[in-house]
DNA sequence: TGTACATCAGTGAACGCGCGTTCACTGATGTAC
DNA sequence: TGTACATCAGTGAACGCGCGTTCACTGATGTAC
């Protein structure tokens, strides 16, 4: 009996010890920032041997790097699929706070992990950041925010998103209360944006009742987390 | 000739040596985090024995955190300070984006150490956060903003001031670019709070002109950065 | 103020440990025919 | 499909370096009288 036998055969000896030491290092970094973490300590968690961890990557950084990026590929991809179904550009910017609150209740983990990883937040060219500029640039186009919404409409979105996941992740909210949050912060981010109150009302109450509701899981996207 | 000469008589040899390490700390954090710094680093960039740092500090990380603890003091100061002269609760929010943002401006070596240490941010018994909930409750008890501010107002706030900073001190923008976010920023989330437009135009124009002003300085206070 | 002594704090050599990195070897996987 | 061979990837011992920490010694500072 082979312990190869018990996976995929489509995945590669190789992609295995590769998964591994992400799987491993991800697990690691849930609890602290990768410079406390070791070489030893990967491959221990992994069940690899010291030596593969080069065979795979350059260094400690890179394949920090590799996770995060992977990580927000994922969100990027969740974000994407939500709005996928939804017309309405004022909907996205509601759904792009509700995707990674979601998932930092149903994925703690990986919010630790992301948050623990998000350096350098405010550039405008970061793939996540990309979409909420997009978002709020639809918005601008169809005339529906204040015309302060078009130069800071997008580090003023970020920074409500960054907050709101991370007073979750941090404070460890109960659904229901993260439920409440949701509501409050859309309320008063999308009014000050300039969206008209009765609009932003039933935009904050349905955000909050897809919160608390169990079936709500636009940020399960399937495929692989580690991208070969 | 002694070298001690040259210093106020007041401040003995061992304040001396530990302001000579906290100080070092501090410009070694402006470039990278405390577990890429080795004490072998701090001594060196001090110019003091390694066996000293023995003497005034247990760890690197409670050396790292007194750092941060006195830097986060500094700036409540600054706030605290600014705010004294200051009457409508209403308007202290507005400060309370100002001055870090006029610190991040003149002071970024400051701004950039604090944000590398903003670990846990959202706690609300956090001595920053504290200061911003009781603005927030101030102005809620004066019927200043709508109902939703009263529970989520204080992240709502701290999200703005997070993000503004970052984004000033990330991409590094002028004292012009950064006083036009100002002016956005306190815009959308004046407005959001709930502040009537005509109040939310005069604040947010006012909190433009503040930041465009040489003078405008309400971050430096007098006294040593390190306290004892 | 001056002297004698106690305590405090600076010094840098020495220590052993754990780290990142290397590499010769081995066995698994892929390829040619 | 089976065989022979080449390449790929896993292994763990070995390496030397830099780290945090200790400590005996020294000189500065503080205290008593």
């Amino acid at each position: 009996l082979r312990v190869t036998a018990a996976l995929p055969i489509e995945v590669g000896r190789a992609a295995r010890t590769r998964n591994a030491l992400l799987e491993a290092g991800f697990e690691l970094l849930v609890d602290r920032p990768i410079d406390l973490i070791s070489i030893n300590d990967l491959v221990a968690a992994a069940d690899v041997a010291k030596g593969s961890f080069f065979n795979h990557f350059d260094s400690k950084h890179e394949f920090a790097e590799i996770i995060a990026t992977d990580l927000r590929a994922a969100m990027e991809k969740a974000i994407k699929h939500a709005n996928a179904k939804i017309a309405d550009p004022v909907e996205w910017l509601a759904q792009g706070i509700q995707v990674p609150v979601e998932s930092a209740l149903s994925q703690p983990q990986r919010a630790r992990v992301m948050l623990r990883m998000a350096a350098r937040t405010t550039i405008a060219d970061h793939p996540l950041n990309r979409g909420v500029a997009a978002m709020v640039k639809a918005c601008v186009a169809q005339g529906a925010l204040r015309s302060e919404a078009a130069n800071s409409g997008m580090i003023f979105w970020l920074g409500l998103c960054h907050v709101l996941t991370r007073n979750v992740v941090e404070r460890d909210l109960s659904r229901a209360k993260a439920a409440d949050e949701v509501r409050n912060i859309l309320f008063l981010g999308l009014r000050g944006l300039g969206i008209e109150e009765k609009r932003v009302r039933q935009l904050a109450v349905e955000g909050r009742a897809n919160i608390l509701k169990a079936s709500f899981r636009p940020h399960i996207v399937d495929g692989p987390l580690w991208k070969s």
